[in-house]
DNA sequence: GACGAGTGAGAACGATCGTTCTCGCGTCAG
DNA sequence: CTGACGCGAGAACGATCGTTCTCACTCGTC
């Protein structure tokens, strides 16, 4: 695998680095010496280190929401139960060991208010969450109002699950997901 | 008002600084003119930038917790009625023009994995709110676990109001959370 | 064999940061 | 009056950062 793509091995130091320790706390010759990479071809391949982080997010967010996609298509059952995974995919996020919070939330949180593209790849990632979770609800049955009030509760669960280091708040959010959504059904 | 403690105003500048643009993304030297202070009396009262980053979190977090209360205290009616004003709090939060999420969880997610202090203001923070609103639960006579589903529906809340910088939010969260509180109440 | 283009390794550069030091001036005790 | 002290203003220091440059070397081509 040290063969592959320079441009994926300098991705794959760069995530892990900017999710695990922060992205102002990582320094370029950091992401260098993970990727074992020199100088010149890092630059090369990102010519900045904001390239660099808007592509570490970017590829981040296109992941992130293909493996909850992939993990609730996987399931079967009724358009219900396909909403509830979404929790159950959390949880095993959140037991993740180096499992450290959202990272656009994150990012938001550090850059957001002094480079805009962060702050824009932070709410294209949220809104494409949300409507990711609207389109379910949807299937379910079930009202718009209740996409939105399962999406603040998956978002609650990963700021808590991040603080706290309880994965928990998964199920948590899902036994309050299955309240409200049985509740919208029912009515 | 310049008069002022000398510790009071450095943590006046220190905090709007540190909220509205992330704590690394500011200098001492920012701090120490947005404060009228000169770099003695700065270090004077705080001998490291670590010591006014801890000092700032944990004014913050007795600042905010203590206008929360007072809001809710404020607000007659039944026990139910005060814990669902917790989010009419959160919605005037949210419609202040500079705010920018949770200080705590910016903070831990900015330094969180490299300034051990921080990650645990965090975490008390947060202790602190989920203790609040249980017992704000306990006293609407719903159980347990209907505080930890509040709790999470307003982090999701924060977040999310600042992801999109839509305080709607809030009103979102609220409704949420009457529909589980009535819900555990019928029950 | 000669040469030009590209590479690896890392030094160098300019900026910025947290922190400390210098210096000149006012103040107050004796 | 004098001398020690405290303060304001800001320069200076060492470290680190993002980024670029140097230089010796390899290699494909005539």
């Amino acid at each position: 695998m040290e063969h592959e793509d320079p441009r994926t091995r300098i991705l794959d130091a760069a995530e892990e680095l900017f999710y695990g320790q922060g992205i102002q706390a990582v320094g370029m010759d950091a992401v260098r010496t993970a990727s074992g990479m020199t100088m010149r071809r890092l630059y090369q391949h990102f010519p900045s280190k904001n390239d660099l982080v808007e592509a570490y997010l970017l590829r981040r967010d296109g992941r992130w929401r293909e493996s909850l996609a992939a993990y609730v298509s996987r399931t079967g059952g009724p358009p219900r139960d396909r909403l509830l995974a979404v929790f159950d995919w959390l949880g095993q996020w959140f037991a993740e060991p180096d499992f450290r919070g959202c990272a656009f939330v994150n990012s938001f949180g550090e850059l957001g208010a002094t480079t805009p593209v962060v702050a824009a790849v932070a709410r294209h990632h949220k809104e494409e969450f949300a409507g990711y979770l609207a389109g379910l609800t949807e299937a379910a049955g079930a009202p718009p109002a209740t996409a939105v009030h399962l999406t603040l509760l998956a978002e609650g669960a990963i700021t808590t699950a991040a603080v706290h280091g309880d994965p928990t708040a998964a199920a948590d959010a899902k036994e309050a997901a299955r309240l409200l959504l049985d509740t919208a059904l029912a009515g």
